[in-house]
DNA sequence: TCACAGTTTAGAATCATTCTAATCCCGTTG
DNA sequence: CAACGGGATTAGAATGATTCTAAACTGTGA
Protein backbone atom coordinates (compact mmCIF):
# COMPACT_ATOMS: atom_id res chain seq x y z
CA UNK A 1 0.00 0.00 0.00
CA UNK A 2 1.09 3.28 -0.66
CA UNK A 3 2.27 3.09 -3.35
CA UNK A 4 2.55 5.50 -6.13
CA UNK A 5 2.02 5.52 -9.53
CA UNK A 6 5.83 5.16 -11.11
CA UNK A 7 5.87 2.13 -8.70
CA UNK A 8 3.04 0.64 -9.78
CA UNK A 9 4.06 0.98 -13.12
CA UNK A 10 0.52 2.53 -14.02
CA UNK A 11 1.06 5.77 -15.23
CA UNK A 12 3.52 4.73 -18.27
CA UNK A 13 1.09 3.43 -20.21
CA UNK A 14 -1.77 5.38 -19.73
CA UNK A 15 0.27 9.37 -19.18
CA UNK A 16 1.01 8.44 -22.76
CA UNK A 17 -2.09 7.68 -24.19
CA UNK A 18 -3.42 10.98 -22.76
CA UNK A 19 -0.61 12.83 -23.55
CA UNK A 20 -0.70 11.41 -27.55
CA UNK A 21 -4.21 12.41 -27.40
CA UNK A 22 -3.96 15.96 -26.23
CA UNK A 23 -5.03 15.25 -22.64
CA UNK A 24 -3.37 16.31 -19.67
CA UNK A 25 -2.43 13.71 -17.30
CA UNK A 26 -3.93 14.64 -14.21
CA UNK A 27 -4.59 11.79 -11.75
CA UNK A 28 -7.87 10.84 -12.04
CA UNK A 29 -8.09 10.88 -15.88
CA UNK A 30 -4.72 8.56 -15.12
CA UNK A 31 -6.89 6.82 -13.02
CA UNK A 32 -9.69 6.28 -14.80
CA UNK A 33 -7.58 5.33 -18.42
CA UNK A 34 -5.64 2.75 -16.48
CA UNK A 35 -9.00 0.95 -15.39
CA UNK A 36 -10.50 1.36 -18.86
CA UNK A 37 -7.43 0.29 -21.00
CA UNK A 38 -5.77 -3.08 -18.65
CA UNK A 39 -7.98 -4.85 -20.86
CA UNK A 40 -9.77 -5.29 -23.53
CA UNK A 41 -13.51 -4.58 -24.86
CA UNK A 42 -14.52 -2.95 -21.68
CA UNK A 43 -18.48 -1.48 -21.62
CA UNK A 44 -18.76 0.88 -18.96
CA UNK A 45 -21.61 3.17 -17.88
CA UNK A 46 -20.58 6.34 -15.60
CA UNK A 47 -21.77 5.13 -12.76
CA UNK A 48 -20.32 2.01 -13.26
CA UNK A 49 -16.70 3.56 -13.76
CA UNK A 50 -17.34 5.66 -10.48
CA UNK A 51 -18.40 2.43 -8.61
CA UNK A 52 -14.89 0.67 -9.52
CA UNK A 53 -12.54 3.93 -9.38
CA UNK A 54 -13.58 4.72 -5.65
CA UNK A 55 -13.42 0.57 -4.95
CA UNK A 56 -10.50 0.85 -5.90
CA UNK A 57 -9.78 3.33 -2.99
CA UNK A 58 -9.47 5.72 -5.37
CA UNK A 59 -11.11 9.29 -5.04
CA UNK A 60 -12.61 10.69 -8.29
CA UNK A 61 -15.87 12.98 -8.20
CA UNK A 62 -18.87 11.43 -10.45
CA UNK A 63 -19.00 14.59 -12.65
CA UNK A 64 -15.60 13.96 -13.55
CA UNK A 65 -16.24 10.34 -14.57
CA UNK A 66 -18.86 12.06 -16.89
CA UNK A 67 -16.29 15.00 -17.75
CA UNK A 68 -13.64 12.47 -18.60
CA UNK A 69 -15.43 9.97 -20.18
CA UNK A 70 -16.38 12.54 -22.80
CA UNK A 71 -13.03 13.66 -23.53
CA UNK A 72 -11.83 10.68 -24.20
CA UNK A 73 -14.73 9.91 -26.57
CA UNK A 74 -14.13 13.13 -28.10
CA UNK A 75 -9.89 12.37 -28.01
CA UNK A 76 -11.25 9.00 -30.06
CA UNK A 77 -9.97 7.11 -27.37
CA UNK A 78 -13.91 5.93 -25.98
CA UNK A 79 -17.01 5.08 -28.40
CA UNK A 80 -20.58 5.98 -26.89
CA UNK A 81 -23.23 3.28 -27.30
CA UNK A 82 -26.86 4.08 -27.45
CA UNK A 83 -28.76 0.79 -26.80
CA UNK A 84 -30.78 2.29 -23.67
CA UNK A 85 -32.93 5.39 -23.32
CA UNK A 86 -31.69 5.11 -19.48
CA UNK A 87 -28.06 4.94 -19.56
CA UNK A 88 -25.13 5.43 -22.03
CA UNK A 89 -22.75 3.42 -22.14
CA UNK A 90 -18.97 3.85 -23.35
CA UNK A 91 -16.83 1.54 -25.88
CA UNK A 92 -12.91 0.88 -25.08
CA UNK A 93 -12.70 -0.96 -28.56
CA UNK A 94 -13.52 2.31 -30.96
CA UNK A 95 -13.13 0.10 -34.41
CA UNK A 96 -15.64 -0.87 -36.55
CA UNK A 97 -17.85 -3.32 -35.13
CA UNK A 98 -21.61 -3.69 -33.33
CA UNK A 99 -23.32 -4.81 -30.52
CA UNK A 100 -25.21 -7.48 -28.95
CA UNK A 101 -27.50 -5.77 -26.43
CA UNK A 102 -28.91 -7.94 -23.23
CA UNK A 103 -31.66 -5.01 -21.95
CA UNK A 104 -32.79 -6.82 -18.28
CA UNK A 105 -29.19 -6.93 -17.72
CA UNK A 106 -27.71 -3.87 -19.48
CA UNK A 107 -25.14 -6.10 -21.00
CA UNK A 108 -23.04 -5.80 -23.97
CA UNK A 109 -21.21 -8.06 -26.06
CA UNK A 110 -19.09 -7.07 -29.18
CA UNK A 111 -19.39 -8.17 -32.43
CA UNK A 112 -16.51 -7.96 -34.47
CA UNK A 113 -16.51 -5.68 -37.61
CA UNK A 114 -16.38 -8.43 -40.33
CA UNK A 115 -18.70 -10.44 -38.55
CA UNK A 116 -21.88 -8.60 -39.63
CA UNK A 117 -22.27 -7.15 -43.58
CA UNK A 118 -25.10 -4.34 -43.69
CA UNK A 119 -26.50 -4.47 -47.57
CA UNK A 120 -28.50 -2.32 -49.56
CA UNK A 121 -28.26 1.13 -47.29
CA UNK A 122 -29.93 3.34 -49.39
CA UNK A 123 -28.50 6.73 -50.66
CA UNK A 124 -29.25 9.27 -47.61
CA UNK A 125 -31.83 11.80 -48.24
CA UNK A 126 -30.58 15.29 -50.34
CA UNK A 127 -27.66 17.03 -48.19
CA UNK A 128 -27.46 14.55 -45.50
CA UNK A 129 -24.49 12.05 -45.81
CA UNK A 130 -23.52 8.60 -43.73
CA UNK A 131 -22.13 9.01 -40.60
CA UNK A 132 -21.72 5.71 -39.57
CA UNK A 133 -24.22 2.38 -39.21
CA UNK A 134 -24.90 1.62 -36.03
CA UNK A 135 -26.92 -2.46 -35.52
CA UNK A 136 -28.12 -4.09 -32.76
CA UNK A 137 -28.79 -7.60 -32.21
CA UNK A 138 -31.20 -7.18 -29.15
CA UNK A 139 -31.18 -10.40 -27.13
CA UNK A 140 -33.21 -12.40 -24.43
CA UNK A 141 -32.47 -15.25 -21.76
CA UNK A 142 -33.84 -18.00 -23.46
CA UNK B 1 -66.14 24.59 -33.60
CA UNK B 2 -67.72 22.83 -31.07
CA UNK B 3 -67.84 19.87 -32.66
CA UNK B 4 -68.35 16.53 -31.19
CA UNK B 5 -65.98 13.65 -31.82
CA UNK B 6 -69.21 11.64 -33.93
CA UNK B 7 -69.94 14.82 -36.12
CA UNK B 8 -65.56 15.14 -37.15
CA UNK B 9 -65.76 11.49 -37.68
CA UNK B 10 -62.49 11.27 -35.05
CA UNK B 11 -63.74 8.44 -32.98
CA UNK B 12 -64.94 5.70 -35.23
CA UNK B 13 -61.61 4.29 -36.57
CA UNK B 14 -59.89 5.21 -33.71
CA UNK B 15 -62.41 4.18 -31.10
CA UNK B 16 -62.10 1.08 -33.03
CA UNK B 17 -58.60 0.78 -33.55
CA UNK B 18 -58.57 0.63 -29.72
CA UNK B 19 -61.11 -1.60 -28.63
CA UNK B 20 -59.32 -3.92 -31.10
CA UNK B 21 -56.34 -3.30 -28.57
CA UNK B 22 -58.02 -4.31 -25.79
CA UNK B 23 -57.66 -0.36 -25.04
CA UNK B 24 -60.73 1.68 -23.30
CA UNK B 25 -61.84 3.97 -25.64
CA UNK B 26 -60.93 7.26 -23.57
CA UNK B 27 -61.25 11.03 -24.29
CA UNK B 28 -57.42 11.47 -24.31
CA UNK B 29 -56.89 7.77 -26.13
CA UNK B 30 -58.92 8.33 -28.79
CA UNK B 31 -57.82 12.24 -29.14
CA UNK B 32 -53.82 11.06 -29.39
CA UNK B 33 -55.14 8.09 -31.36
CA UNK B 34 -56.55 10.39 -33.83
CA UNK B 35 -53.12 12.19 -34.36
CA UNK B 36 -50.86 9.28 -34.39
CA UNK B 37 -52.54 7.14 -37.38
CA UNK B 38 -54.41 10.14 -38.95
CA UNK B 39 -51.19 9.93 -41.05
CA UNK B 40 -48.74 7.03 -41.99
CA UNK B 41 -44.86 6.59 -40.37
CA UNK B 42 -44.90 9.52 -37.99
CA UNK B 43 -42.56 9.58 -35.16
CA UNK B 44 -42.90 11.15 -32.68
CA UNK B 45 -41.54 11.70 -28.63
CA UNK B 46 -43.89 12.50 -25.97
CA UNK B 47 -43.04 16.34 -25.24
CA UNK B 48 -43.87 16.73 -28.86
CA UNK B 49 -46.55 14.68 -29.10
CA UNK B 50 -47.74 16.78 -25.90
CA UNK B 51 -47.31 19.84 -27.82
CA UNK B 52 -49.31 18.62 -30.48
CA UNK B 53 -52.46 17.44 -28.62
CA UNK B 54 -52.34 20.95 -26.68
CA UNK B 55 -51.70 22.85 -29.38
CA UNK B 56 -55.08 21.36 -31.14
CA UNK B 57 -56.88 22.94 -28.10
CA UNK B 58 -57.13 19.79 -26.72
CA UNK B 59 -56.08 18.97 -22.84
CA UNK B 60 -54.51 16.09 -21.86
CA UNK B 61 -51.65 15.67 -19.25
CA UNK B 62 -48.19 15.29 -19.85
CA UNK B 63 -48.23 11.81 -17.68
CA UNK B 64 -50.87 10.65 -19.46
CA UNK B 65 -49.37 10.90 -22.97
CA UNK B 66 -46.40 9.36 -21.56
CA UNK B 67 -48.80 6.40 -19.92
CA UNK B 68 -50.58 6.15 -23.05
CA UNK B 69 -47.32 6.07 -26.01
CA UNK B 70 -46.37 3.14 -23.23
CA UNK B 71 -49.05 1.76 -23.78
CA UNK B 72 -50.09 1.72 -27.47
CA UNK B 73 -46.47 0.07 -27.51
CA UNK B 74 -47.52 -2.66 -25.53
CA UNK B 75 -50.40 -3.17 -27.31
CA UNK B 76 -48.63 -3.34 -30.55
CA UNK B 77 -49.49 -0.36 -31.91
CA UNK B 78 -46.31 1.49 -31.57
CA UNK B 79 -42.66 0.54 -31.88
CA UNK B 80 -40.14 2.24 -29.46
CA UNK B 81 -36.81 3.48 -31.23
CA UNK B 82 -33.95 3.92 -29.42
CA UNK B 83 -31.35 6.34 -31.24
CA UNK B 84 -31.01 9.06 -28.90
CA UNK B 85 -29.61 8.95 -25.17
CA UNK B 86 -31.48 12.30 -24.68
CA UNK B 87 -34.93 10.65 -25.53
CA UNK B 88 -37.27 8.20 -26.56
CA UNK B 89 -39.10 8.01 -29.91
CA UNK B 90 -42.27 6.39 -31.05
CA UNK B 91 -43.08 5.04 -34.16
CA UNK B 92 -46.55 4.77 -36.07
CA UNK B 93 -44.86 1.93 -37.94
CA UNK B 94 -44.86 -1.04 -36.19
CA UNK B 95 -43.13 -3.64 -39.36
CA UNK B 96 -39.88 -4.53 -40.02
CA UNK B 97 -37.85 -1.51 -40.90
CA UNK B 98 -34.62 0.70 -40.31
CA UNK B 99 -33.97 4.31 -39.76
CA UNK B 100 -32.18 6.93 -40.91
CA UNK B 101 -31.38 9.54 -37.93
CA UNK B 102 -30.14 12.95 -38.22
CA UNK B 103 -29.04 13.52 -34.56
CA UNK B 104 -28.98 17.41 -34.60
CA UNK B 105 -32.03 17.74 -35.55
CA UNK B 106 -34.29 14.74 -33.73
CA UNK B 107 -35.20 13.84 -37.37
CA UNK B 108 -36.13 10.16 -37.82
CA UNK B 109 -36.94 8.34 -41.39
CA UNK B 110 -38.16 5.33 -42.09
CA UNK B 111 -35.83 2.44 -44.24
CA UNK B 112 -38.48 -0.14 -45.62
CA UNK B 113 -37.55 -3.68 -44.71
CA UNK B 114 -37.08 -5.60 -47.77
CA UNK B 115 -34.16 -2.91 -48.30
CA UNK B 116 -31.55 -3.51 -45.81
CA UNK B 117 -30.05 -7.08 -45.04
CA UNK B 118 -28.16 -7.93 -42.45
CA UNK B 119 -26.21 -10.67 -43.20
CA UNK B 120 -23.38 -12.70 -40.40
CA UNK B 121 -25.04 -12.17 -37.62
CA UNK B 122 -23.58 -14.68 -34.71
CA UNK B 123 -25.44 -16.55 -32.80
CA UNK B 124 -25.80 -15.34 -29.56
CA UNK B 125 -24.20 -16.44 -26.40
CA UNK B 126 -25.36 -20.03 -25.02
CA UNK B 127 -28.53 -18.89 -23.25
CA UNK B 128 -30.02 -16.21 -25.20
CA UNK B 129 -31.88 -16.02 -27.85
CA UNK B 130 -32.49 -13.09 -30.51
CA UNK B 131 -34.92 -10.88 -29.68
CA UNK B 132 -34.48 -8.21 -32.77
CA UNK B 133 -32.35 -6.60 -34.74
CA UNK B 134 -32.07 -2.84 -35.36
CA UNK B 135 -29.57 -0.75 -37.63
CA UNK B 136 -29.34 2.53 -37.26
CA UNK B 137 -27.79 4.35 -40.24
CA UNK B 138 -26.46 8.14 -38.70
CA UNK B 139 -26.55 10.76 -41.21
CA UNK B 140 -25.37 14.45 -41.34
CA UNK B 141 -25.76 17.73 -42.93
CA UNK B 142 -23.21 17.65 -45.93
C1' DT C 1 9.70 28.29 -7.70
C1' DC C 2 5.61 31.11 -9.89
C1' DA C 3 1.77 31.90 -12.30
C1' DC C 4 -1.94 30.59 -14.98
C1' DA C 5 -4.78 27.89 -17.83
C1' DG C 6 -6.74 23.75 -17.57
C1' DT C 7 -9.00 20.41 -14.02
C1' DT C 8 -11.59 18.80 -10.39
C1' DT C 9 -15.35 18.97 -7.37
C1' DA C 10 -19.49 19.48 -4.24
C1' DG C 11 -23.66 20.64 -4.72
C1' DA C 12 -27.25 22.83 -7.21
C1' DA C 13 -29.76 22.59 -11.38
C1' DT C 14 -31.88 20.44 -15.40
C1' DC C 15 -34.40 17.29 -18.22
C1' DA C 16 -36.95 13.43 -19.40
C1' DT C 17 -39.62 10.24 -17.34
C1' DT C 18 -42.13 7.88 -13.52
C1' DC C 19 -44.79 7.72 -9.37
C1' DT C 20 -48.59 8.93 -6.08
C1' DA C 21 -52.84 9.61 -4.43
C1' DA C 22 -56.93 11.87 -5.42
C1' DT C 23 -60.38 12.56 -8.79
C1' DC C 24 -62.77 11.25 -12.88
C1' DC C 25 -65.43 8.75 -16.26
C1' DC C 26 -66.55 4.41 -19.30
C1' DG C 27 -69.44 0.55 -19.44
C1' DT C 28 -72.26 -2.48 -17.03
C1' DT C 29 -75.98 -3.46 -13.87
C1' DG C 30 -80.29 -2.98 -11.80
C1' DC D 1 -81.67 6.17 -16.63
C1' DA D 2 -79.00 6.53 -12.02
C1' DA D 3 -75.76 4.10 -9.37
C1' DC D 4 -71.48 1.64 -9.07
C1' DG D 5 -66.85 -0.18 -9.61
C1' DG D 6 -62.57 -0.34 -11.53
C1' DG D 7 -59.77 1.37 -14.94
C1' DA D 8 -58.02 6.08 -16.54
C1' DT D 9 -56.47 10.77 -15.89
C1' DT D 10 -54.04 14.24 -13.57
C1' DA D 11 -51.29 17.73 -10.84
C1' DG D 12 -47.54 17.78 -8.61
C1' DA D 13 -43.92 15.50 -6.24
C1' DA D 14 -40.23 12.32 -6.90
C1' DT D 15 -36.55 10.02 -9.36
C1' DG D 16 -32.39 9.16 -11.87
C1' DA D 17 -29.12 10.26 -15.13
C1' DT D 18 -26.54 13.88 -16.61
C1' DT D 19 -24.92 18.75 -16.79
C1' DC D 20 -23.76 23.13 -14.84
C1' DT D 21 -21.55 26.49 -11.62
C1' DA D 22 -18.39 28.70 -9.08
C1' DA D 23 -14.69 27.93 -6.20
C1' DA D 24 -10.52 25.37 -5.04
C1' DC D 25 -6.70 22.81 -7.01
C1' DT D 26 -2.77 21.21 -9.92
C1' DG D 27 0.16 20.20 -14.12
C1' DT D 28 3.49 22.60 -16.76
C1' DG D 29 6.24 25.98 -19.02
C1' DA D 30 9.22 29.88 -17.86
Amino acid sequence: MGKTLRETGKGTAATAKLRHAGLRPTRQRVELASLLFKSCDRHVTAENLHDEVTGAGVKVSLATVYNTLHQFTEAGLLRQVIVDAARSYFDTNTGDHQHFFLESEGMLIDIPGETIAVAGVPAPPAGLSIDRVDVVVRVKRT
